[in-house]
DNA sequence: CAGTGGTCTAGACCACGAG
DNA sequence: TCGTGGTCTAGACCACTGG
């Protein structure tokens, strides 16, 4: 297991939790059971009662247990089984694999955006904006293509940035904080102009990963990615 | 925006948050800044500390914040980018839309894991596993293709049970709680078995989600899914 | 209504690591 | 070394909601 023998400054809640879990995987507390309240708890394990909480509450978020005030804690009957992604800034990621990077824009215009994405992100369709297509490369070979669509207003500043010479993603990662996002993942087939831009067979297996982001002037960008063939995307446990 | 107007009975810790994120949104605190102090921000918002603590613990999670002792707080460089993807049960999924479920077993056998599996679970290349192939339909329409490896030593009563009849995604939800998982998604084009189960023409793009989990006895199972052409999966905010 | 989780507080000690 | 976050505690009040 990945799991590290809990050291003599392991925190006291993730102690309890990780004893609470124990119990859970043996079977002494079975799903759907009722385990000791939280007062209980406390003098089981020898601790406060907010850090017998803190403790459950992470397992409650990990899906584990169910929580409910009077009814009490209870073992989850379904574990939800949930799974966080982290979305690394394109250049980090293929540095990181030794890689040198490069960055090339095939095409920056002003427009309006299509249905889909006017759908997608609710903005009005006669609202102006930046359309930007451009491919990410490791050592010379494409690694992503990505497809995004601007908003010029969202940003103060982002009227004067010349996406030609500036790489859009780390632009916007270090100038507009959002309040709201929207992340999907898709297959698709790659079109003509994937396949041209990725230097692939068009028709090949595509793994899309749709990307949206709002802050409270409404859209700042909404972007399609095509990662090259073959890419897995992995959970960060 | 889809936020909530902070009530009158939310948490003080979360009020704090919602302060200090309009802070940096407003870039009265800017990337790479460091932020006042914890003991001082209590006096600001008339709060305890350990409350104050909580509430930049919660930002700090989300990426947005970084903290380290005797260094301080500062506003994220370089701001995380994470989501959260919930698997729902198949079954469920398939309901929630109204549509009837079915499930059909295509395959059951004894054998070893060929070689690809082997290394994505760490199990012995002579570990008699279970192989299980079979397909989730929606109102009659398949809606997923589950290749799935089982290890029937991982939980006891496993080996008693008759995949043929029981769905093997709900049985191990319900028994066999698990310490560890790995999840990755990608894109395949669909080959001819895929095809064939699918209902529909090879080579289609597929979104391809690997699943694999682990308890302290080992592998428990894993699984390769494939679902119907245009399927979407996004995150949960 | 009353039991249970949710949250806050004031104070304390400790671990870490930047300076 | 010593400022800062990490964590714990004992006690308290409150908000839900099941019975």
């Amino acid at each position: 297991m990945t799991e590290r023998a809990p050291g003599p400054t392991t925190p006291k809640a993730q102690l309890i939790a990780e004893d609470v879990r124990r119990r859970i995987l043996d079977r002494e507390w079975r799903q759907g059971d009722r385990i000791p309240d939280e007062a209980e708890l406390a003098v089981t394990f020898g601790a406060a009662r907010a850090t017998v909480n803190k403790a459950l509450q992470l397992l409650a978020d990990e899906g584990l247990l169910e929580r409910r005030r009077r009814a009490g804690t209870r073992v989850a009957v379904d574990p939800a089984r949930k799974a966080t992604f982290t979305i690394p800034v394109v250049r980090e990621q293929i540095e990181q694999q030794g890689m040198a990077y490069a960055y090339r824009v095939f095409g920056l215009s002003q427009g309006f955006a299509p249905e889909a994405v006017a759908e997608r992100t609710g903005v009005a369709a006669d609202m102006p904006l930046l359309h930007l297509q451009a491919v990410h490369y490791g050592d010379g070979t494409p690694f992503q293509f990505e497809d995004r669509w601007l908003n010029p207003r969202a940003v103060p500043g982002m009227e004067a940035v010349d996406f030609r010479q500036v790489n859009a993603n780390e632009w916007l990662v270090r100038n507009a904080p959002y309040l709201r996002a929207d992340m999907a993942f898709s297959a698709e087939s790659a079109d003509v102009r994937d396949a041209q831009l990725l230097e692939i067979a068009a028709g090949t297996a595509l793994l899309i990963l749709h990307r949206t982001t709002w802050n409270d002037a409404g859209l700042i960008t909404s972007v399609r990615i095509a990662c090259r063939p073959g890419h897995v995307i992995r959970a960060t446990p």
